[in-house]
DNA sequence: ATAATAATTAGGTTGTAAGCTAATTATTCA
DNA sequence: TGAATAATTAGCTTACAACCTAATTATTAT
């Protein structure tokens, strides 16, 4: 049997999300975002969470380096919304599947 | 904001498969038995990865615990197969978010 | 300027996934 | 029966994710 091609590139954009995706804090976070269907405060977030707010900031840092979710900084807030179009690389995984 | 309601069973089936295509190797094992669309031995899967048999075959045991692959015993062995209904799981999930 | 607030970074612990080699089990073949 | 084959289990190491509390940064309000 032939080695399957997937690019460098393809192969660290599943990475990422599927490894962002794995576990149940930041899935929570994702619903989160979605139900809301706007921005949240980091705080708002962490509230919603059985974790501490640092171990949240963790999260949300790795969803934002899966490209999962955005974020702006407002003042000292930190404003975080999904990025829908993303979920679109598992779609594409589950295709050649 | 309102908690999110998700029953314990879902809970566990989604962290399960989630789990389970967070590494690359089982991915890599996914697309393998997706490709071929029809049983592989064990031995035949381990010489597609860049890890070693018994890797391997914990990488298997993972992905059959989470239902993705199907598993039966022939003599001294074993052939797997992929269960693409599994993935319905996943699809669901995304529906949500 | 000081206090309060929002959030992160620092520092450290703990658990466990992932990997290896070597040993073992189970089955088939000569 | 003994050798070969397919695969797993055992035993161990290493790396790192996840988590916590305490300390720090940055911003806003008094």
């Amino acid at each position: 049997m032939k080695k399957i091609a997937v690019s460098k590139k393809e192969l660290d954009e599943y990475e990422a999300v599927f490894w962002a995706l794995a576990h149940a804090s930041r899935r929570h976070i994702i619903l989160c975002l979605s139900q809301k269907d706007g921005p949240m405060l980091g705080g708002e977030i962490a509230e919603q969470l059985d974790c501490s707010w640092p171990t949240t900031t963790g999260h949300l840092q790795t969803l934002v380096k899966a490209g999962i979710v955005f974020v702006n900084k407002q003042g000292r807030e930190q404003i975080y919304q999904i990025n829908r179009a993303r979920f679109k690389v598992v779609k594409k995984w589950l295709k050649r599947v």
